[in-house]
DNA sequence: GTGAAAGCGCTAACAT
DNA sequence: ATGTTAGCGCTTTCAC
C-alpha cells in the first residue's frame, strides 16, 4: 500500500495523497506495528545493552554515553539486567537476540561458552565492553583493569607507602575487580610489597560497609599505612570514618578507590581514584556499531582507552 | 510444525521426537525468531517503562521494584528514558507503543496530549507510577507529593521552626518537586509562615550543589532556622557543609530532604527524609499489570502509599 | 501424536 | 505516482 511509503517518507508520493494518510493516520490514532515491519524487513533497530546492574552508578553513566550518540540515528537501546549471574546473563541474552537486534553491547568479557556462542552466531556486531583483558568474541571498547590497578600500586608505592590494606567486593562474581586486585598485588609484588590484610563484603549499603571494613580492619591491622578500595562508594565510606578518628590521611594513612564517580563530588574530602572511562566506554561502542551497521569500517578487536589517576585529597606527593 | 510445540513446552509431543527435536535445535544454534512469534501469537511478552531519567537514583530502585516481580514471569521489562522531556516521552512511548508491548508502566501523570491519548488507545494496561495527585489514564500506584510536601511543613512547624529556606530544581520540568513544593508552602500558610528563602539548580553534581546553594543561601539568609531541600542528595551536600560550618544542626537550624536514598546511609549524620516508597511502587505496578493480564481483577484507579518521615539526626523533636 | 495450511501486518519488488 | 503480490518465521487451527 501506499500508506507504507508515506509513514516511513520513502518513495515517491504526492504532497496531496500525503497529506490524506497523514490526517487519515492521526484521526485513527494509528501506531504501525513493528512487530511486522520487523519481520518483513529483517530489520530491527534496536541495539540490546546487557548490564550487571544498574543500581551500581557505573551503568547509568555507560548508558548515558550510549544514548547521546544512539539518540540522532534511527537504533534504540534496550537494557537488560543480568545481576552478575552468568546463568542469568545467558538467559537475558537468549531473550533479547530472539528480537533480532542490530547490535549487542555486552558488559564484560567473560561469558559461558552458551553465550558465547550466541554472541558469535548472531551475526550482528557484538561490543564488549568496560574490559579489555581477554579475547573479545568480535570488538572490545574499555579499560585494562589489571593494568589499572598496577597503575595505581605503582603510585601507592611512589608515593612512599609499603604497608597496604585491600577492601573490596567478594571477588569472584566481578570480574573486572578481581583483575585489578590481581594487577594491583603483582605490581605491588614487583616492588617487593604484599598486602598484609583484606576484606571482602557481598553487599549492603556501599558507604556504610565501608565504613564498617575500615573500622574493622583498621583494629585488626592499626599498622597499615594505606587503604585500596574495588570502589568509590566503600572508599568514600571508609574515608568518612578516618576523617572521623581523626587519622592522618593521606599523612600517615593513604587511600585510593576506583571510577570516579561524580555522585561523590562534595564529600568534605576527595579520595583518590582512577577515571574508569564509563560515559567515554557507552560513546564508542556506540559509535562502532553506528559504523558497522553502516558498512563503514570500524575499529575491529580491543579499544584500550587510558584511565588516569587522580590523587584527591588521600593520596600525597611521591 | 511440531518443532514449535517442543520449544514451547505445548501440546503433546512424545518424548522421542521431543527429545529429538531439541538436540537438533542445540546443535545449529537456534534462537527463535521471537518477531515472527509475537506477529503470529498477537502477544508480546515485554512491558514498557518509561521513566525520567536513570542516573536519579530513584528510578533505578523502582526497576528493582519491577524486575522483582517480573523476574518470575514471561514478562519482560523495557526501559526508555524520557529526560523529562515531555516531546521526547511522546516520541519514545510512540516508538515503544509500535512493539505491542503487554503493558505500560511510565512515570508521571503529566503526559502530552497526543501521549495520553496514546496511551488510552493502547488497549493494554497502563501504569502511571510515582504519583497520584492527578487524573491517571488508566492507573496509578505512587505517593501524593502534595501531602507529602503538607506533612514535612507540618512536622517542621510542629518541631517549632519557623524561617524556612528552600532549595530544589527548577521547577517545571520535575512535576512532583513542584507539587512537594507546593504542599508544603500550602502547610506553612496554614501555619501562618512563608518560605524566606528560595534557590533552584537545574544541574551539576548534586552534593556540590547542595553545598554551594547551602553556601549562598545562609550568607544571604543568616536568619533561616530550617532548611528543606527538593531532595537527599542536595541536602546531604548542605548538611556536610554545615556541619563543616559548626552550625548546630538540628538545634539551631533543621534540614530535610527527601526520598530516603540508602546510598547516602553511611554519611556521619543523617538528614531528616521522607521515604519515597520506590521500590514498592515499582512492585506494585508490575503486580497490577500481571493481574490485568491474568483476568484477574486489580486495583484499577489509584493506589496511593504513605511515604514515612525519618527524622534522622536533622530534625529536632517536637 | 503429528502434519498441513492459513494467516499475523507489514515491506519489497514488481507491475501499472 | 500508485496498486499488487509474495513472503518474513512463526502460531493456530484443523485434519489426520
Amino acid at each position: 500500500m501506499t500508506v507504507s511509503r508515506v509513514l516511513r517518507n520513502r518513495g515517491d508520493v504526492s504532497p496531496t495523497t500525503r497529506q490524506k494518510v497523514l490526517e487519515a493516520a492521526r484521526q485513527l490514532g494509528y501506531v504501525p506495528n513493528k512487530i511486522a515491519g520487523a519481520l518483513a524487513s529483517q530489520r530491527v533497530n534496536l541495539v540490546a545493552v546487557i548490564i550487571p546492574s544498574m543500581s551500581n552508578m557505573v551503568f547509568p553513566e555507560v548508558m548515558t554515553g550510549i544514548s547521546r550518540v544512539l539518540e540522532e540515528t534511527e537504533l534504540q537501546p534496550v537494557v537488560g539486567v543480568t545481576d552478575y549471574l552468568p546463568e542469568k546473563e545467558e538467559k537475558v541474552l537468549y531473550e533479547m537476540l530472539s528480537w533480532r537486534p542490530s547490535g549487542v553491547i555486552i558488559a564484560g568479557l567473560e561469558h559461558s561458552d552458551a553465550s558465547r556462542a550466541m554472541l558469535a552466531a548472531a551475526g550482528i556486531p557484538v561490543i564488549e565492553i568496560m574490559d579489555t583483558d581477554g579475547t573479545p568474541v568480535d570488538s572490545a571498547v574499555g579499560i585494562s583493569h589489571r593494568r589499572a590497578g598496577r597503575e595505581m600500586a605503582k603510585a601507592i608505592l611512589a608515593a612512599g607507602y609499603r604497608r597496604i590494606g585491600y577492601m573490596g567486593t567478594r571477588l569472584g562474581l566481578d570480574h573486572r575487580a578481581r583483575k585489578r586486585f590481581e594487577g594491583f598485588t603483582e605490581a605491588l609484588a614487583k616492588g617487593g610489597v604484599e598486602i598484609e590484610d583484606q576484606e571482602f563484603y557481598t553487599n549492603g549499603s556501599a558507604l556504610g560497609k565501608g565504613r564498617e571494613m575500615t573500622a574493622a580492619m583498621m583494629a585488626r591491622s592499626p599498622e597499615l599505612d594505606f587503604l585500596y578500595y574495588s570502589n568509590d562508594m566503600i572508599g568514600a565510606g571508609g574515608l568518612l570514618w578516618m576523617r572521623e578518628q581523626g587519622y592522618d590521611v593521606p599523612g600517615a594513612v593513604g587511600m585510593a578507590g576506583f571510577n570516579d564517580v561524580q555522585l561523590l563530588h562534595g564529600l568534605p574530602s576527595k579520595l583518590a581514584t582512577m577515571d574508569s572511562c564509563r560515559q567515554e566506554i557507552g560513546r564508542r561502542a556506540a559509535e562502532i556499531i553506528l559504523a558497522r551497521l553502516n558498512g563503514e569500517d570500524a575499529p575491529s578487536g580491543k579499544v584500550e582507552l587510558t584511565p588516569v589517576i587522580n590523587p584527591g585529597d588521600t593520596l600525597r606527593a611521591p
